[in-house]
RNA sequence: GAUCUCGUAGCUCAGCCGGUAGAGCACUUGACUUUUAAUCAAGGGGUCCUGGGUUCGAGUCCCAGCGGGAUCACCA
């Protein structure tokens, strides 16, 4: 045990005390609750006597759990507030009610003062509402549940809403998210909300028929998406093993074998940077189905969004983003690429060759590697040009193909691939194909990537053989679906960064 | 990975032109039976991120490192 804090000690000793005195300051037994906080502030009913005097109507009997997150004493009385999962309610404890004899040690010593702020207690009695308006629970039992020997950066306000000891550094709440919870409670509500939302996601999916299922996470062949990967070692096997980058080859094999409609919610893993809309491991909803195309895909899309941002928004489709009103309501806009960077450039793309487009690029002062082929360069002047504009939820179809090894030849258009991403607040959140499922084109397109990689390119994709064989027994025709839940999450609670919807980002080592 | 910026008490922060560290809350002791940032009185608490350097003297200036945040690059 290394040096301690003052408070430390004293709380260490507080707790020492207490079991000196025959309490048992971490009980084993259940406590029973009966009421939340926020629901006897809310709901709490009283009327006026003939002589004047005030009578509860409801929560006359009601047992709180709770932590102790500030407390006032007033001589052979006491005020506390408790903070329990719902909010904070008041307590009043007189010390004649909780020790009526002689001893009187249970308040004087227990509760006045070996309790400490953020312990958590159990308290029984009475609500009435106290000469200054406020509903407050008279305590006629009091019992430890659990002591807290570290304080807690508690955070207060005054009349004027002024903040007192805001516990505000993202590092620390991130790297101590249970206090950051605690002391913040409002950030609750943004993990609520993110639950809503894929809870209201698979509901959408499940009511379509639609399958939940799992794949494997450690991949041999870290397939599906162009990332670099994390690298594992399994022992008993000696064999290296990748953490999944994407799982779009396993839900395929699963179109293959019957189903018709798979998708999956999961993490995903890429060795890649960290900044506020990147974490290395981050929640990807994937989903198949059979006989469908893309333009099938893009108004299940709208239709989803729809359903899950009323699930989230209290009713409404409309979210509010930093200054900017997002609205999930369908149809979205839909913007071939090429035309979109012909609108915000008026420059035709698909009419230059490779050194006209290396030109442009140089006007609009992108850095163009040596080994970029057409696509690149048309997705980077996309992402320089075209994508800030994206605001409302906005389809952006028709990719070129090279940048896209999984997706079907566009059915009118030679050179491009039926693909397209969604846009909100110059995001992508999703991206979706007509899946490719002749086998012999998956294999051209996977030898075209196993080229890049002899040229340098790491993050081109590496060709499954198996994935490969399941083509050849046959897929049917398949549209497929990948959206960012981080991202949309971010959009839907109002947060500027990941690490504000991640519980648990990920952090340096300290 | 690059640039900018920050690191002082449990928490939030001051600390001037270099002169051995300060506030509020929290904590300790005491008073008070409807208070609410309770109040009143008294008190304790510091590896000034780490390591070098300049200087008679460094929280302060310089260099390096570690960590955070922001912007950019890569990516979803």
């Amino acid at each position: 045990m290394q040096n301690l804090s003052e408070q430390e000690i004293v709380r260490r000793e507080n707790l020492q005390k207490i079991r000196e005195l025959g309490v048992d300051p971490y009980p084993p037994e259940q406590f029973e609750v009966t009421a939340l906080a926020a629901d006897i502030v809310a709901n709490f009913e009283e009327e006026i006597l003939e002589d004047g005097k005030k009578r509860g109507l409801n929560y006359q009997e009601v047992s709180l759990a709770g932590r102790i997150m500030a407390s006032r004493e007033a001589g052979k009385a006491m005020f506390m507030n408790l903070q329990d999962s719902s909010g904070r309610i008041q307590l009043y404890l007189r010390r004649e009610e909780i020790c009526p004899g002689e001893d009187t040690a249970l308040f004087d010593m227990v509760i006045k003062k070996l309790l400490d702020l953020g312990d958590y207690v159990g308290v029984k009695g009475f609500v009435f509402r106290t000469r200054t308006g406020e509903v407050t629970l008279h305590v006629q039992e009091f019992k430890f549940l659990a002591k807290s020997i570290r304080p807690l950066p508690i955070v207060k306000r005054d009349a004027e809403g002024n903040v007192f000891d805001a516990f505000t550094d993202p590092e620390q709440r991130y790297r101590m998210r249970y206090v950051d919870l605690t002391v913040n409670p409002e950030y609750k509500d943004i993990f609520i909300k993110r639950s809503k939302m894929l809870s209201a996601m698979r509901r959408f999916f499940d009511d379509q028929g639609w399958l939940e299922v799992e794949t494997p996470i450690l991949q041999p062949i870290h397939g599906g998406a162009a990332a670099r990967p994390f690298a594992t070692h399994h022992n008993t096997l000696d064999m290296p093993l990748y953490l999944r980058i994407a799982n779009e080859l396993y839900l395929k094999r699963l179109i293959v074998g019957g189903f018709d409609g798979v998708y999956e919610i999961g993490k995903m893993f890429r060795n890649e940077g960290m900044d506020r809309t990147h974490n290395p491991e981050f929640t990807s909803m994937e989903i198949y189905v059979a006989y469908k195309d893309y333009n099938w895909m893009m108004k299940m899309v709208e239709e989803c969004l729809e359903y899950v941002a009323k699930a989230v928004l209290d009713g409404s489709t409309v979210a509010r983003f930093g200054d900017q009103e997002i609205d999930f309501a369908g149809p979205y806009e839909r913007l071939p690429l090429l035309e979109g960077i012909r609108k915000y450039t008026g420059k035709d793309v698909a009419a230059m060759d490779e050194a006209q487009l290396r030109q442009f690029c140089k006007e609009l002062h992108l850095e163009v590697e040596d080994n970029w082929g057409r696509g690149k360069m048309i997705d980077e002047i996309f992402g320089e040009t075209v994508e800030h504009h994206l605001i409302q939820p906005t389809y952006i179809t028709d990719y070129p193909i090279e940048m896209t090894p999984l997706a079907k030849k566009h059915r009118s258009q030679p050179g491009l691939v039926e693909r397209f991403e969604l846009y909100v607040n110059g995001k992508e959140i999703a991206n979706a194909y007509t899946e490719l499922n002749d086998p012999l084109d998956q294999r051209e397109r996977f030898e075209d990537q196993l080229k890049l990689r002899e040229r340098g390119d790491e993050e081109a994709m590496a060709l499954d053989e198996d994935f490969l064989r399941s083509l050849e027994y046959g897929m049917p025709p398949t549209s497929g679906l990948g959206i960012g839940i981080d991202r949309l999450a971010m959009l839907l609670t109002n947060q500027q960064t990941i690490q504000e919807v991640l519980l648990f980002p990920q952090m340096r080592p300290k």
